[in-house]
DNA sequence: ATTTAATCTCTAGTATGGAAGTATGGTAGG
DNA sequence: CCTACCATACTTCCATACTAGAGATTAAAT
């Protein structure tokens, strides 16, 4: 483990350790800076960040619920694999639900949520190619203040979990991250829902979903370390056709 | 705490203590055999079980990431409320989730699908209206049956633990539950999706999830120490009429 | 009688020791 | 060279002891 990252993350002795193990592994997880079949136990976690084991130990049980440890009993926990099905099913799951939460706000056509989504795809446009993290923050928020906006924030918290795993395929991807076309596909959803037109919010929604992970195949193939990959070599396929509708 | 719980639920000393304290109160939650608002401590529960305070304590810190517990640092721990708002975001991600899922199906017409629902539907209706448990058993199936005929199992395990709480509220209606029209409900998805009409099994189960919480108002009135209720009084309209689409 | 301060008792949080299980490397026997 | 066995060094898991904080209770002081 690196010396460098104990300094950076140091701790708070105030708040709750586990909590704080908890969120500092779960960062370092997602943004592969613990790499998928790492190694990690509870006791050299525990020397690293001067803790005792327990809290630790407590920690890897939420992450490991979240999907993104795998704790075999008696044997060690190691980060998990990107689950490539998983992946799937992640974004089938969000693209069911933020369709529903477009055809919603299309529905609604506030005013003031239209200029606030205006203003973000500014500041979208304005980060450089090079800051891929700074996108991703921007992006986040995109999605979220959609989910607030149709008063769904309460269950996007819910299903905040899953993007784990697609956010760490985000980080794989970093260099050749499609900016430029996901900021138009934004501005494409914005306009539908300022239309009011309700399928077509739907579509562009289903669109833009889909085409997060168009990159995913490549990034699978360079890095088929940290993939789970199911049986047979890639199969799951991307299902219905995307059209309008209720 | 009564006393012929612990003998009905004993533990099997070879499985792990955590997982089977875990499950156990999970189970009493959702039947509200634990009561929303109920104290329970560590060492109480401990003692109960005859185990130590820690598989306790890792079972709490899973519950209570679940929603079911909500734990006070240095207070206690006591079952959580059913969040008002938290019932009816559920809905929504089911209705979102469980639609496009309806929607692949129509899709694909599978003969052999079609045939494991009916059968489903046979079961579902020789059920007595004096035993809702045996109902919910067969609903779940049913619904758990629509994801994985459409490749979508994976995902309906990751959704599962927002059912808690639609679950918890299941079990206080016992007696007034629609049973006859939630089967016909049923019906009418099947017969949408082997009619291969993807606008109408759309809707069905739109239709169909909305049905499961219609007595959610008297419930709440009838339980209202159990509930967390927002500020206004029941607010968060149902959003949008029900069509067909894709 | 009222207010205030000390204490006592609960709680969850943390630390640590030991038990049971698993992988690994070496070694004896063929 | 190969196999079976055993010692050893890990791992997670569970039990126990201790810490610290929040409330309630009691006692003292005004």
């Amino acid at each position: 483990m690196r010396a460098d990252i104990r300094e950076s993350w140091s701790l708070d002795p105030a708040t709750p350790i586990t909590r704080q193990i908890s969120r500092i592994l779960r960062e370092r997880i997602i943004q592969v800076d613990l790499k998928p079949g790492d190694r990690l136990s509870e006791s050299e976690v525990a020397r690293f960040y001067d803790v005792s084991r327990q809290p630790v130990r407590e920690a890897f049980i939420r992450l490991a619920d979240q999907g993104l440890l795998a704790i075999l009993p008696q044997r060690g926990t190691i980060v998990s694999r990107i689950g490539y099905n998983a992946v799937l099913d992640a974004r089938f799951l969000r693209e069911a639900i933020e369709a529903d939460i477009a055809k919603i706000l299309a529905g609604q056509q506030d005013a003031a949520v239209i200029r606030e989504l205006r203003a973000q795809l500014d500041h979208q446009a304005q980060v450089g190619q090079n800051t891929p993290q700074d996108f991703f923050g921007y992006d986040d928020l995109f999605h979220r203040t959609l989910a607030e906006a149709a008063g769904k924030g309460g269950a996007w918290k819910q299903i905040e979990g899953l993007k784990s795993q697609m956010d760490r395929v985000r980080f794989l991807s970093l260099g050749q991250f499609p900016q430029r076309k996901l900021i138009a596909q934004h501005g494409a959803i914005v306009d539908a829902i300022e239309r009011g037109a309700v399928p077509q919010a739907n579509a562009a929604v289903r669109r833009h979903l889909r085409e997060v992970l168009s990159e995913l195949p490549q990034i699978v193939a360079t890095n088929a370390a940290y993939f789970e990959l199911p049986d047979g070599a890639l199969p799951q396929p991307v299902h219905a056709p995307i059209q309008g509708g209720t």
